[in-house]
RNA sequence: GUCCCCAUCGUCUAGUGGCCUAGGACAUCGCCCUUUCACGGCGAAAACAGGGGUUCGAGUCCCCUUGGGGACGCCA
């Protein structure tokens, strides 16, 4: 039997850290198994449900490169489907029309909750079914009274309820729409899946799922419950937490393959490694190395998981990110050093391709102010003297290669007897606005001839008015 | 309140009864490298929530306590 996974997200917001997590595991399983990874999107709640939301989380896939083979499927355009399964549970005597109205339903829950009790349906409309069939009504499913529900989860292992916990949940609404726990079984069923990744806080739901599908003849599939991801302070992920949505996290200059990374290892490992490629994860991940405890998202190493590809991968690749990065900023990347030369002058040296165009965009536009710090402790008026030589000698240089450049540090350096950091930190702040860069032959060479001087000329100007 | 779940360094985790004097990674601190910043190298500090069992032996199995999370909707 071919294995069959499914990412189901409600379309009322964006993909979020753990919804992409539960997407990649999912996918992950399917890959793993060379089975299929399907995606449905449940959008029966229409008052909540936006277009947008859809396309976020649509988007946010594409840029994880977690594909489907199959999807999506939209469960509002099953509606026919839903209502059929709910006739034939309600012949089957597996449902029952239910009157009450929300008011009552309410004042139920609300003395139960102070009489100390779990709210539940009393049953009150299956056992005193009314006469007028006509009034508005919903549909609840009848849960079996005795018993219990037992089903082997594949991280958390066996999990058992009482069916006595479990109450006749509304499968139809008064306005006749199907609720989520009805079409979620049905869609699983039909859609043939054999495993149900997704997130813990479904553990509960699953019992009433399990019944329903009995109550239909089908066979629940294989569940794995994965844990959590909480945010940076261990608190849960909400819109306060910076980045709601992994699209973010593009936006600000981390690679796919970084994060996929991550969020693969939040609640997943393989021995002690921590970096894996996409092909890699495919090869090793199985659902018997979950955790079961929820985990926190750290930024930090994020960051360092991001430096690690930036350092590793083809820097074309690396480029092609850089080159939208500097369009998005408005800079006119061709009017300078290659974007290639960049990057390996850079990657070792930033943790995000945002970092990486905000730290050289100094090489293609003039800098509009220098650090003050760095400023107020390299340009000064000792400098003058080294800093004018410097210029003067690089005015006259012809060939303007690594080697010429370096020499010509170094001949500075003879000339006002001092050290290479006495010259080259003054240069660094002069060209790049502040002190730190590549090594100063690297970041003459690649400031190029032209733009070097104009800097040079503006900060001498600027430590004779200071 | 009831039910369900969870519990190893600050964080992510290894650990499937003896290999644990509890390992790795991020972050932190120190040293080395060094033309600044990084990268890299070396090192330090840092955890089995508590209490009972079971066992020759428990981080690992069982129970209780404590703490945390989730569910209890005509939301998904």
């Amino acid at each position: 039997m071919t294995v069959r996974t499914r990412f189901a997200p409600s379309p009322t917001g964006y993909l979020h850290l753990g919804g992409a997590r539960t997407a990649l595991f999912s996918w992950l399983y399917a890959r793993h198994n060379n089975g299929k990874f399907v995606l449905r999107v449940e959008d029966t709640d229409l008052e909540r449900s936006t277009e947008e939301s859809t396309q976020a989380i649509l988007d946010g896939m594409q840029w994880l490169g977690l594909d489907y083979d199959e999807g999506p499927f939209f469960q509002s355009q099953r509606m026919d489907r839903y209502k059929e399964v709910i006739q034939q549970l309600l012949e089957k005597g597996h449902a029952y029309k239910c009157y009450c109205s929300q008011e009552r339903l309410e004042n139920l829950r609300e003395e139960q909750r102070i009489r100390k009790h779990k709210p539940r349906y009393d049953k009150h409309c299956f056992e005193n079914p009314p006469k007028d069939s006509s009034a508005p009504h919903v549909i609840r499913f009848l849960n079996p009274e005795e018993g219990e529900v037992t089903f082997e989860d594949q991280v958390r292992g066996v999990i058992t309820f009482k069916n006595t916990e479990l109450d006749d949940l509304i499968i139809q609404r008064s306005d006749g729409s199907p609720t989520y726990n009805l079409c979620v079984v049905v869609d699983d069923a039909d859609m043939q899946i054999t495993h149900v990744i997704r997130g813990d806080d479904h553990i509960n739901n699953t019992p009433r799922q399990i019944n329903i599908l009995h109550a239909l003849g089908f066979e629940p599939p294989v569940y794995a419950h994965v844990p959590m991801i909480l945010g940076d302070d261990g608190k849960r992920l909400s819109k306060r937490h910076g980045a709601v949505s992994v699209i973010q996290y593009h936006e600000d200059g981390y690679l796919p393959e970084a994060m996929l990374n991550c969020l693969v290892r939040l609640g997943w490992s393989h021995g002690d490694q921590e970096l894996f490629s996409k092909e890699e994860m495919i090869k090793l991940f199985t659902l018997d190395h979950i955790s079961q405890s929820a985990a926190c998202f750290n930024t930090e190493k994020l960051n360092w998981i991001n430096q690690q590809y930036l350092k590793t991968m083809p820097a074309d690749y690396i480029t092609s990110y850089l080159s939208d990065t500097f369009h998005e900023m408005g800079v006119d990347y061709l009017n300078g050093p290659s974007l290639i030369d960049i990057v390996e002058a850079y990657r070792e040296r930033v943790d995000t391709i945002k970092e990486m165009a905000e730290k050289t965009r100094c090489y293609f536009q003039t800098i509009e102010h220098y650090d003050d710090k760095a400023a107020g402790k390299f340009l000064k008026e000792p400098v003058l003297g080294p800093l004018t030589s410097m210029r003067d000698r690089l005015d006259s240089l012809t060939d303007w290669s690594k080697e010429n450049l370096h020499q010509v540090v170094v001949d500075v350096c003879a000339e006002f007897d001092i050290k290479m950091p006495k010259v080259a930190q003054p240069i660094r702040v002069a060209l790049t606005g502040n002190s730190n860069s590549p090594s100063i032959d690297l970041t003459l060479k690649l400031m190029g001839k032209e733009r070097t001087i104009k800097c040079l000329d503006h900060a001498l100007e600027f430590v004779r008015i200071a």
